[in-house]
DNA sequence: TTGCTAAACGGAACGGTGTTCCGTATCGTT
DNA sequence: AACGATACGGAACACCGTTCCGTTTAGCAA
């Protein structure tokens, strides 16, 4: 994860103090022009935000995708972190599984695109996919699994499924006053109780 | 509607018979070729496959949406057309809005990226948009309105907004066999059951 | 049948993507 | 100061939707 010391095996040489720095200016350029035009901004925008050539931004992030996992990285470590923190700090498992939706339905929605851009098929964006679902795919398991052991929901759908679906229902969420994800994803948790 | 007579007005001289015939075997290219790579397929693709110029795709079809609203035009009527049946021959009106929207979901289901495309912010598609919702939304309204008069469900959500998220829901679920949008859609549509 | 003209055609060209490639400039070390 | 590895910039490429216009053709009239 970080540059220029590696853990393990033989010393390799740490990055040129430009590149660093380079890659420090794209991240915030690139946040700054996704929070302006959206995660679907052109790549050379990014490129004249942060006063770079183009082959700069392919040198440190392959491609699109890899760009946009840096920069929300941290936020959705963090939302991945918030599920165990939610479980213990609720009074009920499947109380704990709305705020950590509700956690990761305001990540999405207020990101310009993001939700449209994750579910695409669009290869190319397999990698960004990926990072989200192995992210959090397994805390929303673990959410799950604790509010279907105590009763309150059905244990029939994966936590796969539900992260696609309530990640779906962001798409467009922006733009759209008419729109109100955060009500749907709401009803579709609603859905998953338990009917006792 | 109908190409070469015009009800009012002044008599309008006819098409030509060879672009009524492009226009034909264009769109039984589109559906092919739809059904083979998708609704996004690029333009040349389709052409290729009718034997025909760029040119005469975009003068029979100003832009790609109109092609495929075209080419779904009658499979979205009919969608329509089936709400009011299904009203009168349901037990009771949630029956028929969960049977409806089933119709729905099957349709946006089969069609490759159809769903991902219909709620793309991309201008452009636009009319797209506007015409599967100026066709279905009053629909939906009508059977919504009827499941809440009958006190089934709950009555403060839109039939916009229902109709937005059903969409959502069913982006990208050819193509991925963990993830059936037939049963979410099912969990919302539970969820929107009234609390009695 | 033969002209003639409006209608329709085909596809090169345009503007805009993401991405690649390579000659040039710079860093950090000797 | 010299030199090689590293990183840089941006022209160039492939692909997209769409526009434009010179060429062909259908359909009618003489």
């Amino acid at each position: 994860m970080n540059d220029g010391d590696e853990g393990a095996g033989r010393a390799v040489r740490s990055k040129r103090a430009d590149a660093r720095r380079n890659k420090e200016t794209l991240l915030d350029a690139a946040a700054a022009v996704f929070v302006r035009s959206g995660v679907e901004a052109p790549v050379r925008d990014i490129a004249a935000e942060a006063g770079v050539g183009l082959g700069t931004i392919y040198r440190h992030f392959p491609t699109r995708a890899d760009l946009i996992i840096a920069v929300y990285r941290h936020q959705v470590d963090a939302c991945a972190e918030a599920g165990p923190t939610l479980l213990a700090t609720n009074a009920t498992p499947h109380a704990a599984l709305g705020q950590w939706i509700n956690l990761f339905v305001d990540f999405l929605v207020t990101k310009h695109g993001l939700a449209a851009v994750l579910h695409s098929d669009d290869a190319g964006f397999d990698t960004l996919h990926a990072y989200f679902l192995d992210r959090l795919v397994p805390v929303c398991d673990q959410l799950l699994d604790a509010a279907a052991d105590s009763g309150e929901i059905r244990s029939d759908l994966e936590a796969y499924e539900l992260m696609r679906g309530v990640g779906n229902l962001c798409i467009g969420a922006d733009s759209d006053p008419r729109y109100d994800a955060r009500r749907l994803v709401e009803l579709l948790i609603a859905g998953l109780r338990r009917p006792h």
